[in-house]
DNA sequence: CGAATTCTTGATAGCCCTCAAGATACGTGG
DNA sequence: CCACGTATCTTGAGGGCTATCAAGAATTCG
């Protein structure tokens, strides 16, 4: 049993009854350490466990036919990971740690059976996975038809907007544990390219990029450059009545 | 008020109260009539409906900033339409009949009153939108690292999929009322390289092709060219118990 | 300080887009 | 049923973008 973290994410969620509340109280929440590279679970395992970020970055990925990595999702404190695939019998892909993180444990079950015991945490997960479906749909638009510049600019402020929409407030300066490749991985591209193109959004003073950090000169000239919609801020501002915490799955 | 059609879709997916089911006969269900190329709402539009195929086939799209457009959904009878963006302000995409459709609309607020009677309804909506991210996050992966022959056979093969676990059986024939232009602008490519594409796979034996219907030759090899992974029949598969419909959102 | 990882930069090649022209299928009206 | 216009599909030539390959520079970490 656990107190504190993984119950405060739930909790922050909705209006529970008393009764959920003590059966919250009452559910086995492990705590795990993960090192920078260890895979939680591989596409295809059983679904077993719901997981909470404690701290670090994960990120969801898939292996290709190829060999190639598709990464898919990035995951970073109090997200939810497992929404998608409750129902499922197989995880759909791999879960990896991209740096040293902790997560918490929920087993399927006792996760379903909160469900249960509160309605609005259902309905509150249900919007969450919608979120993540548009944000797939709309990363599928940039996917088809922007070449590599365009790719990677709407990428980085999909990363800032999610960032944004968990701390309340915009920073023009993001922190970003991800080597080129990993970006290259995000997007169907090379760490060639990316590097290319980095160096490029430097030189014409959009950004100024180190690794592991980006600093935004000039967000709104990006975000119309690549028509970008910031679908985590409306969704924080709509669930914000609730909690502080709103970004999840 | 409407009989029949809109209510058995919603019933046959919950065991629902004798309360709920009188409170559904209760909703202001109407009914649309739609001609091809008929435009349901546009991406932006106010959310105040959801809605329900009778007949017909319809897709999501996005125009894009290049004048260019995305397909993303296709919607064919007793699927629901709008579940992911159904806490949001606006529509994210545009609603289009590829085919002449009737759907029936059901409001919003009366929609979200069915789910707070019927808990199991809203778990399985969870399912279907959870499915429609995990095949948007697999779409991600065929559309970053694959070349377009690749791209096309996924699509065709995840076409199939839906339609044969709506059918209930599998099919080698698929009625797909699709252009070549629509088509290409769910995968990204150009008219012509879809054309090229296919009479290559006719060449090379895997299909027959003739506008608005495929005949499969050989879809398992076809499957392990891609690496396709058929989730809307897992998803048929674990949501049978409940009602012979079960493919949604 | 040295090894490993990550990033940069340049040259070449291949895939798919663009453009274009012709062929086929479809629908409509006579 | 036929003639015509439109939409859709086919096929070919050329060019641009990004992958691949490669070698060297910068950074990180032990």
């Amino acid at each position: 049993m656990l107190n504190g973290f993984g119950k405060h994410v739930l909790e922050s969620k909705s209006v529970l009854s008393d009764a959920s509340k003590e059966y919250i109280d009452s559910i086995d929440m492990r705590q795990h350490t993960l090192m920078e590279g260890e895979v939680v679970y591989n596409a295809g395992d059983p679904v077993n466990y719901i997981y909470i970020v404690q701290q670090g970055w994960l990120a969801s990925l898939n292996v290709l036919a190829n060999g190639g990595r598709q990464l898919l999702n990035f995951y970073t404190p109090n997200d939810l990971i497992g929404l998608e695939f409750l129902n499922s019998k197989e995880t759909p892909s791999t879960l990896k740690a991209l740096s040293a993180s902790t997560l918490v444990s929920i087993q399927r079950n006792d996760f379903v059976k909160i469900m249960r015991e509160s309605p609005d945490l259902v309905e509150y997960f249900l919007s969450a996975v919608g979120l993540q479906d548009v944000i797939m749909q709309e990363r599928i638009c940039s996917m088809s038809r922007m070449d590599a510049k365009h790719k990677i600019v709407y990428f980085l402020l999909l990363l800032k907007s999610k960032v944004d929409a968990k701390s309340q407030e915009e920073s023009q300066s993001l922190f970003l544990p991800l080597t080129q490749y990993e970006i290259a991985d995000s997007l169907g591209l090379t760490n060639v390219t990316v590097s290319k193109v980095m160096s490029e959004l430097e030189r014409s003073g959009y950004i100024q990029y180190k690794r592991q950090r980006i600093e935004f000169l000039n967000s709104l000239d990006l975000a119309k450059m690549v028509d970008f919609k910031d679908r985590y801020a409306q969704f924080t501002k709509r669930h914000r009545g609730r909690d502080k915490i709103a970004t999840a799955a």
